[in-house]
DNA sequence: GCAGTTTGTTAGCCGCCTGTACTAACCGGG
DNA sequence: CCCGGTTAGTACAGGCGGCTAACAAACTGC
């Protein structure tokens, strides 16, 4: 009670090592839990009818889950039927609480207190004003440090959403608008607060957000419009990250769709130099009229299918969220990418593919970190 | 001995369903067994340090893998040092074969029984002469049938490489050459001959042939191009399927270097408009100097390139292997692909790639079948 | 009130891995 | 030639995890 017995649970299986009993136990718990977060209240003997574990097993497991608070016992099943009434098992989403940090805007650092639920407790940020490389890690952790004091449950851990490129052990391989080069960011935040620390791409973040908190499906492609474009992608549920931890940076993919516009990467015709918020707020800045406005977003909506096109054809993903700027995104950018994208992969084979924007908001990062800290150390969202 | 005691070896972990003691057995075993494919002789000793497991537990599953003939002792270590000298293990590639079929061709069905280590031990093909549906399906079964009768050792399973969509349970969903539709080919053959059996698409199977005979790194794009063009695609050694199974199927994807050209599906432009080798022939022929022929080669992998670079971004993958004719991929089509790829999609962030030739020969369907079976059956490969 | 149903717990068993302790078999030095 | 040092592989008891069987608790319906 009150802290995760974490040092009591053995971690997790990794590929390619050995596997002891043990990690039976704890993929079964984290197998119930997720039942529990995912779809709401069950009993023990509809767990175990869900599961086929036996009711008894399915029993000790949940006495583990009540001790350490993350399940609350809510009360007989409401109904009437034959039988004992079934006690009904919750997800207690107040019992811990997550640090979540977004570190993708351009003038400040954003970061909230949240609850397992995703519901924002306190709330906090800090001016960049420039700073970069160690300035900028040191308001990193002053943001998380004035944080950690708000948190009103105890901490699960510490996740931060970052643009650049991030490997699977919490190192920053590349940062270039933050200034970090091989940055071991998680290292850093533990020893400094003593907790578990996740650090992913923000794209990423905002993928399992979507899976989390929204209606992703299991395949799924979001791809983030902002300062630049960067996409996360889930199959299967779990995030792609690939061979150097730089999947999803599709922002410089040359796109040729005839006219080529120069990019500060040097090239020419990158998807960033259609798709970037910047260039789209200049180009309809000149834009006079309104078909004029329309065909800047249908532009850029054009420019994004095309280099979505081989990657859905590819990957036969389902879905793809965007998100971003609604006011930008939604309509005739939104439609021309689908038709781009319908125009040049779609076959009967590929099945319907669904294009939407993402209802999470601005806080998507944040609840995306947030169910970052939960998989790690519950193996939900 | 002799057949391999799989009624006693429980199921291997799926994901979302519970996991008993029995599965960290499966799991190990596999974990060993897969070190002395993969690595080969080891010790019981030198494979507990491996591992992690003691000697005690990798001496008790050993015992079980020798039982299973799927190990076997090969005397005692060469070479002079102190203690009691080890007995080696080796991987048994002859215990047992399996069944390969590639379907993939446009006049005949090519069939093997192969061994563990992917030699042919015998094959068998039959015409194809028109016949689709029901026929064709007739013809694979007596394929099969005749090669079963041909092994010279227990059969581990019957593995199927077809061109098409086919879903995990071994349907084939869509396979217009061949005149299937939602055709249970894994049932139908299961039902006849009484063994596991493993269908998938070519261009899978051939991909998981070169990550298990080939050099492949374990994020690897696959590109065969034949009658049509498929990609196989693995991301941390596992296959990509997709939503609808229908992951790698590229050929229609609109390929947008200026000119477009009719395709067989209707659209302009398609890939396979470029690079199917028919299409290659063609233009091959109507090519009457040195310079001319380069550039029809070096066109296709043009847009070969296009393609792939979106792909090769979003993915991050490492490896692109091309599979088919060696005289019209190599040279011009291949650099240009590559060139291609480099100008449009590669940032340092991303790494060095490599793209090459597969080396495995007109038999990578069939040995892709059996490592298919192997993966299945043994968890290796 | 009693049979039938469902829930959750207790008791005993088997599988799998561990730690410790043992035997077997080799080396080299005195 | 024997004896300590070293490595390989094998018993044996113990802990953990899940299973079956049996039971107590609590409800419905007749």
């Amino acid at each position: 009670m009150g802290t995760l017995r974490r040092d009591r649970v053995p971690a997790r299986v990794r590929s390619g090592e050995k596997v002891l009993p043990e990690q039976a136990r704890v993929h079964n718990r984290e197998l119930l839990l997720r039942m529990l977060y995912r779809e709401g209240p069950h009993s023990r003997a509809d767990l175990a009818r869900r599961t086929g574990l036996t009711r008894v097993s399915v029993s000790d497991v949940v006495s583990d889950l009540l001790a350490d608070d993350l399940v609350v016992e809510v009360g007989t099943r409401a109904g009437t039927r034959p039988g004992k009434p079934a006690m009904m098992l919750e997800f207690n989403e107040h019992a811990y609480q997550a640090v979540a940090v977004d570190l993708s805007h351009s003038t400040l650092y954003r970061g909230a207190v949240l609850d397992l639920g995703g519901s924002v407790v306190a709330r906090q940020q800090v001016e960049i004003e420039g700073s970069t490389g160690a300035d900028a890690l040191t308001k990193v952790v002053g943001l998380v440090g004035a944080l950690r004091e708000q948190a009103t449950a105890p901490l699960l851990g510490i996740g931060i959403g970052t643009p650049g490129i991030v490997d699977l052990g919490g190192v920053v391989l590349s940062a270039p608008n933050l200034g970090w080069k091989d940055l071991n960011l998680r290292s850093v935040l533990t020893e400094q607060f003593g907790c578990p620390v996740v650090v992913s791409n923000d794209a990423n973040a905002t993928a399992l957000a979507e899976r989390s908190y929204g209606e992703s499906a299991a395949d799924t492609l979001l791809v983030r419009v902002g300062v630049g474009v960067g996409a996360g992608l889930l199959l299967g549920g779990t995030p792609v990250l690939g061979s150097r931890f730089a999947a999803g940076e599709i922002g410089h993919v040359v796109v040729d769709t005839g006219s080529e516009r120069a990019c500060v990467c040097g090239k020419l015709g990158c998807l960033e130099t259609w798709l970037s918020t910047r260039r789209i707020q200049e180009d309809l800045s000149e834009a006079r009229t309104d078909a004029e406005h329309t065909r800047v977003l249908a532009a850029a909506g054009e420019a994004l299918g095309s280099v979505l096109a081989p990657i859905v054809a590819a990957l036969n993903v389902s879905e793809i969220v965007l998100s971003g700027p609604h006011r930008v995104l939604e309509g005739p950018l939104a439609a021309a990418a689908m038709e781009t994208i319908r125009q040049r992969a779609l076959t009967e084979v590929h099945g319907d593919i669904v294009l939407r924007l993402s209802e999470l908001g601005d806080d998507i990062v944040l609840r995306g970190a947030t169910a970052m800290v939960m998989s790690q150390q519950l193996g939900i969202a």
